[in-house]
DNA sequence: TATAATTACTTACATAAAGTAACTAACTTA
DNA sequence: TAAGTTAGTTACTTTATGTAAGTAATTATA
């Protein structure tokens, strides 16, 4: 049984922010509109789960998804007001990773 | 291939913060040191998740875990200054929860 | 005209993570 | 001796994610 003593709200934001990669696919959007492939490639989601959070993330009213009719077909996807208001936080989570985690060894370090 | 063009520093932060439960459980640990069961019961995690979560915490050094060879045994997990350290993190989001999403509708409600 | 390229996906299948419920260890109380 | 308590673990099922190939629509190229 799942009865949480934790404020319903505060734990719908977590499950939001806390799903696997919409974090990132979030902040990669606070660099501006952007496609499929250009967000695929930033942060390295595969295609199938990418396209699943997107779906989830425009359902929630944090993501904008605009068609472009050119050729090849051209699909922008942005932040909305509500996407945008997260920008606090992760920059947060940026500065907290940068005060308290260590730099990550690159390949070529020993 | 996942070859990222975030930061990695911030990718390790989101892969923490954004792994399923450990939000919650930073955040019910925020209330102060206690037991498993008390933080199993308050956010509704199952025990098996649990005890991975915290030992994962605890490596990262932002949980501890203390035993007190009571009877029966008291064992008791608490921020450690690293775990502290996201008190800030976890309170925009309960912010954002409450500026950006609406009142989750309780059972009883039609 | 047929073939290849491009983008944004979807599908089918394999692996990894999480949920469930029963079980264990160490000790105490009835 | 049996039952209760806490903090887990184990075995098994269900769900989520990764991987790689396929598709649709359109244009460019041989």
């Amino acid at each position: 049984m799942n009865k949480s003593l934790i404020c319903p709200r505060f734990e719908k934001a977590m499950s939001i922010i806390s799903q696997r990669w919409t974090g990132l696919v979030i902040y990669q959007l606070l660099n501006g509109p952007q496609r499929f492939s250009t967000i695929e490639a930033a942060i390295g989601i595969s295609g199938r789960v990418l396209s699943e959070r997107l779906k989830d993330l425009e359902q929630e009213g944090i993501v904008k998804r605009e068609v472009f009719p050119e050729t090849p077909v051209r699909i922008e996807y942005s932040l909305t007001d509500k996407g945008l208001s997260l920008e606090p936080l992760m920059k947060d989570i940026e500065k907290w990773s940068q005060t308290w985690l260590e730099p990550v060894a690159a390949d070529s370090e020993k």
